[in-house]
DNA sequence: TCTGGGGTCCTAGGACCC
DNA sequence: TCTGGGGTCCTAGGACCC
């Protein structure tokens, strides 16, 4: 049996939590540049304002019902998700953490109550760290992911779904007559891993509910839908197709990718932009201790505009493997040069840092030894500048030390300490910081 | 006017090899 | 005229998740 603990609409309740007076009240926290909604409580949600909307489409809201806005803290959001974890873990022997607010914990060899001892766990949470969660459980990831929006529906949709589900739903304790009286309840858009097309595709076959979907014939759906939804219906069957996986490999690409919240047109801002990217994803590739073999750039124009689309990309080849922050930047200034083209109004832009394998600079590095006469080398030199570097960003916060890219591609590097850092470091006007050497 | 960011997995098709 | 079959690797694109 598997349980799935999830906090409830997470960025919100981590800041409900050092602001009680938010409590009651409908609270969204807005993306970059407070383009989308990426939390909402269940006032705003029940509002009517759905995950991701842009934020222009509801900005009335803010004067009419009260609703209060806030800008992402995502510091603040994974410290909080650190704690949560912990005490999530004391459910059962074995913990896979999927994504920043829930996670899936093994009951296997559990004994006793399963519904009192999470009961019990969601208690301890919200007492210790002040979030509440809701909790599912079942005999498959796919079922303990129903289970869980069951026991949160519940809740906040009272009728939804029996009331004795509210909070802690065990799908595996109810007899086959309830748990498919749930399933039928339950839109087959809501099951994990339908998705809005497939979800379309289904629908005109027919296949509405979760139910719909348990009942349907797996062999039809893979030849119909591929194998990814084949899964889902023999998981929704019962049959445990996804295992928990407690010990994830590193990821296998680290990316850095920003909306500009303006246009720009023109290659300068844009090189300083993947710049900046680069560095960002450089600091995320030391922190997990790879090195990249290959960097992608990309940029593209608004595909919610009318007038001329442009996207493109391009991925450029390292020397050798590198976690290298000026190494990085180069790759990602040639190739965005490469791939650029005047006369478009590019709204977005990325690297990704692809070919990642396990490893650390400096041993990957063939000159370490110090030179003859005792002086370091210059990849040892390299390898501690980018560790000081991380210190201080990670102490004084991101961005305040990076490489300086405007004068040219390394001609004449400094090191700038960022004059403001409320702004967002992309419409930063880099050219206006006051230089500081290193 | 204003539309997130960071991931995963799967599939199809082309190039290449023997 | 008639043009194999099987394998690998790579890439692009699609679909999904939170």
């Amino acid at each position: 049996m598997l349980a799935l603990v999830d906090g409830n609409n997470f960025y919100v309740s981590c800041e409900r939590v050092f602001r009680p007076s938010l409590e009651g009240r409908p609270v969204v926290v807005l993306s970059n540049n407070d383009g989308c909604a990426i939390a909402r409580s269940n006032e705003a949600k029940a509002l009517g304002i759905g995950m991701a909307d842009p934020w222009f489409q509801w900005r009335h809201l803010e004067e009419e019902a009260g609703v209060v806005v806030l800008s992402a803290n995502f510091v603040l959001y994974g410290d909080m998700s650190d704690r949560f974890m912990t005490l999530a873990a004391g459910l059962g022997p074995a913990q896979e953490i999927y994504s920043i607010d829930e996670c899936f914990i093994d009951l296997a060899g559990v004994r006793g109550d399963l519904v009192a001892r999470s009961h019990k766990v969601r208690d301890r949470i919200h007492r210790w760290i002040g979030i509440p969660t809701c909790i599912g459980i079942a005999p498959t990831k796919t079922l303990a992911k129903l289970a869980n929006h069951v026991a949160k529906d519940a809740e906040r949709k009272p009728g939804s779904y029996p009331a004795e589900l509210a909070r802690v739903c065990h799908l595996g304790a109810l007899d086959a007559a309830a748990r498919d009286a749930i399933l039928q309840a339950t839109p087959v858009t809501d099951v994990w891993g339908v998705g809005r097309r497939q979800g379309a595709k289904l629908r005109a076959g027919q296949v509405h509910t979760a139910l719909d979907l348990a009942r349907a014939n797996a062999a039809a759906i893979r030849a119909q839908f591929g194998v990814v939804m084949e899964r889902t219906v023999r998981e929704l069957q019962g049959t445990s197709c996804i295992s928990l996986d407690d010990a994830p490999p590193p990821q296998q690409q680290v990316a850095c990718t920003r909306s500009f919240g303006h246009t720009i047109a023109t290659l300068p801002p844009l090189v300083e932009a993947v710049s900046e990217f680069a560095t960002r994803a450089a600091e995320k590739l030391r922190r997990q201790g790879s090195l990249a073999g290959r960097v992608m750039v990309f940029a593209h124009t608004s595909p919610h505009r009318h007038g001329p689309q442009w996207a493109r990309s391009t991925v450029q080849p390292l020397r050798r493997p590198t976690d290298d922050t000026t190494a990085l930047i180069h790759a990602a200034q040639a190739g965005m040069r490469a791939i650029y083209e005047a006369g478009y109004d590019l709204v977005k832009a990325g690297v990704m840092l692809l070919d990642l394998q396990p490893g650390t600079q400096h041993q990957n590095e063939l000159d370490l030894e110090p030179e003859e006469d005792g002086s370091s080398s210059p990849a040892r030199d390299r390898s501690a500048l980018m560790a000081a570097m991380d210190k201080v960003n990670e102490k004084y916060g991101k961005g305040t030390l990076h490489s300086g890219s405007t004068g040219g591609a390394g001609k004449n590097r400094v090191w700038t300490m960022r004059a403001d850092r409320r702004t967002p470091c992309y419409t930063t006007r880099w050219e206006d910081m006051p230089v500081v050497r290193a």
